[in-house]
DNA sequence: TCAATGCAAGTGTGATCACAAATCAAATAA
DNA sequence: TTATTTGATTTGTGATCACACTTGCATTGA
């Protein structure tokens, strides 16, 4: 059916290129999935291609291949009007979520606590200091290096599962609960203390140790924390709104 | 029930949208999946956009963006010369592969049993008969018949699990692991009995007792199966040919 | 005043073109 | 004969255009 070109060596060693020659297409993917990650956009908000071009100063061409690829993982959502939008909270999404990033997370953390070396180790537990930094002028909050922090924190871990199926459900799952988790933290911040590092540090110490379980333990009170603070916030606002 | 009434407020009720013209990129989009959950094109084979264009009779335009699609959800592989291939299959990434389906699709049947309904029941029932009928006239061993009622049977349960984050993963962990699947499948065929029916009637029987661990368990079984076949097959000719 | 109609701007989709990089083949030189 | 180079073909990428559909607003009618 197809040309198949029956190369002569199987693995033509594809994983990372040495020359990588950046497309704008995967700029534009990668900005956008940093955005959405990030929680730069609110739930709902609805995107055209149009704009986003102008915005990231190219054409619709390299846009439009971008959403399609965050349709497909579910890290934006396709209405029937074919416009796009940010995928909106709703309780039973958010449980979602969660059960499945505890699902795969907490794998992928176990697997990890079996296999990272002491140098990965030690690279972890470096990034429990930056939190002591930040906690330490946080007179004005950053919450975009809190995102960016946990997010190096997280994959430095997962990254050492071995997995290359894992990694990619879990980015997708980062991905899909982005916005949630924006929302989550500025209302955590409004709350009151924000022990990311506590939580960090019960995970290192776990993974020092070698202890799967407690690591999955204790990566699943991490995770969680921001879902159930927002759940009760989000149920809190149906109590009052019975409008819609 | 789906009718949508197209309210202004925040749920637009996307799913599944009563007027749905099908888009010629979705049309490829849903062939090239169908083709590799079939396990239609081989391991390693590469595919070019104007290629597939000028099979589906349609422009370079849809072809790149369901090919682009496709890459993210790992169903297909990105060459650092910019071609797009068939990922190979490496003892690494089916045992990956593997590990992964058990954790999710576990989670998934596991969940689906305690909340599929009699008449869920009795359609996946209904699916074992065919699997009979197929034994009946085995003298002509139809590869295809077996994939599509497989899968049929098992989304038919991990629809049952209500969990709109789980499906779209297991989609794509069917998506990557199909190109493997359909060798395992000749393999079996030459090597003797194709024993899915048993496999599936014990899933069967522990779904319609409400029994989670017994239907995961049975889950494990049946999926595990065509991977250790195909690993020992691998393991062979790995031993064989080392001139790679 | 309010609802219906019609026009205009905006938007997604698919096709086509231009260009650069990669691939393959033949031809040339050692 | 073998290795290298050169030229033609193929291929992916990005831009632009044409078309259909949707949306929003102003006009028109009762």
């Amino acid at each position: 059916m197809q040309k198949a070109t029956a190369d002569k060596s199987d693995p033509i060693a594809a994983q990372l290129a040495p020359v990588g020659r950046e497309t704008v297409q995967d700029r534009v993917y990668l900005e956008l999935r940093r955005a959405l990650i990030g929680g730069l956009f609110e739930p709902s908000q609805v995107l055209t291609i149009r704009g986003l071009a102008d915005a990231l100063m190219t054409s619709t061409m390299p846009v439009r291949e971008a959403l399609g690829r965050l349709i497909t993982e579910k890290a934006l959502e396709a209405l029937p009007n074919r416009s796009v939008r940010v995928p909106p909270i709703t309780l039973e999404r958010m449980d979602d979520l969660l059960r499945a990033r505890i699902l795969i997370e907490g794998e992928a953390i176990a697997l990890a606590a079996t296999r990272m070396t002491p140098r990965q180790i030690t690279t972890i537990e470096s990034m429990l200091g930056e939190w002591d930094e930040m906690r330490a002028l946080k007179h004005k909050k950053d919450v975009d290096r809190e995102v960016t922090l946990n997010q190096a924190f997280h994959f430095e871990i997962y990254r050492a599962c071995g997995s290359a199926v894992l990694i990619p459900m879990i980015e997708s799952l980062w991905l899909q609960s982005g916005p949630c988790i924006r929302v989550a933290i500025y209302a955590f911040s409004d709350a009151g203390e924000v022990d990311t590092a506590h939580y960090h540090r019960t995970i290192v110490k776990a993974i020092a140790a070698q202890d799967a379980k407690g690591a999955r333990d204790a990566l699943v009170a991490d995770i969680s924390r921001p879902f159930t603070f927002l759940r009760s916030k989000l149920e809190a606002e149906a109590k009052k709104g019975q409008s819609a």
